[in-house]
DNA sequence: CCGGATCCCGTGAGATACTG
DNA sequence: CAGTATCTCACGGGATCCGG
């Protein structure tokens, strides 16, 4: 079984199981909300592309993740970095030398994170051509008026 | 084992199947990008919200995905579902009576998409605890100067 | 030199009003 | 009811400056 080649079966393993065994039905509205809000930060294009970068490399410095992940600006990188670290999904480790020489790195949340987000990649490389076509499907539908 | 009550065993086990076997190690860098783009989209706050609200509920019309949501845009909805609607993960069905009634409804493209984020609602459940606390610490320390 | 803070500007999101 | 149009404003990107 394919893991995305960045996660042990252990670690995907862990992150599909629960820790507590879900009371019957019901879930309350308001634990939904602060999920519903868990969600909508965690969901995010830059932490998402971040925290798979770390996730295969180990630890990387600034500038380094910033090349990896293309396309970021420097203020969304350390925008972005800087909440994860809120969060605890990664620790920042600043080296008191000159040049500056600053190391990120996930922690154990940060890793069960990823291996959460596993899955997506995973689906992302299998029906990449899927989404192309229907695109393709859509965009002439929609020229044809 | 918990499948957050809205994916059954099976589409969830379809999810983390892998189609095709990949080949020993390497990607070709230019799919690596593709499907990084694919995450780019998809990894969205409100892609993700309304794909689980359309799991959760199967067919629904357009303001019944509003309040369900909750907190969004009535702009940020009807972009939302007309770029899932391209890209093959939900289908538009638009009944021609009034007032007007459009119901929308996952395609299996959509489901299967739901199935892999089935991980990081579970991830969010579990850990919300571990992230609040990190916060506060993280404040806390930041107050400290 | 690296990490990142700051400023400026454009895009894109939110609220409201309007239409078929 | 399901959008579209318009306005406003905050957020994101780019360039520049700074502290170590």
């Amino acid at each position: 079984m394919a893991t995305h080649g960045r996660f042990t079966e252990d670690q995907v393993a862990a992150a599909r199981a629960h820790s507590t065994d879900d009371p019957p039905a019901e879930v309350d509205p308001r634990v939904e909300q602060l999920v519903n809000d868990l969600i909508g930060r965690v969901a995010d294009k830059w932490t998402m592309l971040i925290l798979e970068i770390l996730a295969e490399h180990g630890e990387l410095r600034f500038t380094r993740i910033g090349k990896l992940v293309g396309g970021i600006s420097q203020k969304m990188l350390t925008q972005t970095l800087r909440q994860m670290e809120r969060d605890g999904l990664l620790v920042r480790t600043v080296h008191p030398v000159v040049p500056p020489r600053v190391e990120y790195r996930l922690t154990a949340l940060g890793l069960s994170l990823g291996a959460a987000f596993c899955g997506v990649w995973i689906w992302a490389g299998d029906h990449l051509a899927q989404v192309e076509q229907a695109r393709r499907a859509f965009d002439e539908r929609a020229a044809r008026e």
